[in-house]
DNA sequence: GTGGGGATTTACT
DNA sequence: GTAAATCCCCACA
């Protein structure tokens, strides 16, 4: 009804819609919830339109990448390494590439939930990593494409935020899009891509 | 149709 | 520290 407070899914997908540089860094300390599990995120990489070497969207559109393409505030899943699935917030206006990639999170909901869907070890690691994180919330291929305006809650104060190169990636590697709270034990650690084996 | 590579995680030495 | 697991995507022929 028209007095009601404006719908928090539209506020959702209004902050979502701007420049991904800066909506990867207020992602920080956001809740995401899905299949009863709420991580709070702690880590996240910026990949920056169509110009980005490190992004799935660097050589145009294709199937996978196509919610890249699309509105704002829908997630893009893919899947990697034969075994891995990683997720990501779509940013930006309708057309332009960018995306979030979720790296990290800590688990603030549905624990056991968590616990149950991962390898045992210390609950810091559950979403500690963007692999674990998508398994700790059971996201997987159906979730490509899933509108986050009702499971994504922004505002909650981040703390202070670090920056730094993206993880894993040859090209533009020197590109400082990832963001991380200061001091967060859920953070992964940087790692180097694997350098291409020489034929020298 | 073929082949190289990957925004990772885990286990093992 | 290093290596294995494992499959989908995409560029090219």
């Amino acid at each position: 009804m028209p007095w009601r407070r404006q719908p928090s899914r539209d506020v959702v997908r209004a902050a979502l819609a701007g420049p991904v540089l800066d909506v990867a860094p207020r992602l920080l300390g956001a809740r995401l919830t899905h299949a009863g599990v709420t991580v709070r995120l702690t880590e996240v990489e910026a990949y920056a339109g169509p110009d980005d070497p490190g992004s799935h969207a660097y050589r145009g559109r294709t199937p996978r990448n196509e919610v890249m393409f699309g509105p704002a505030g829908r997630l893009y899943v893919y899947f990697t390494y034969g075994m891995h699935f990683c997720a990501n917030v779509v940013t930006g206006s309708d057309g332009d590439p960018s995306a979030v990639l979720l790296r990290a999170g800590e688990i603030v909901d549905g624990l056991d939930l968590a616990r149950s869907r991962r390898t045992r070890g210390p609950d810091r690691d559950l979403a500690r990593g963007p692999a674990r994180l998508c398994q700790a919330l059971a996201i997987g291929r159906e979730q490509n494409g899933l509108d986050l305006a009702e499971l994504l809650v922004l505002g909650e104060p981040a703390g202070e935020v670090d920056t730094g190169p993206r993880v894993g990636l040859r090209h533009a590697a020197d590109r400082p899009w990832r963001f991380w709270i200061t001091g967060e034990p859920t953070v992964s650690r940087y790692v180097a891509a694997k350098p291409r084996p020489s034929s020298t």
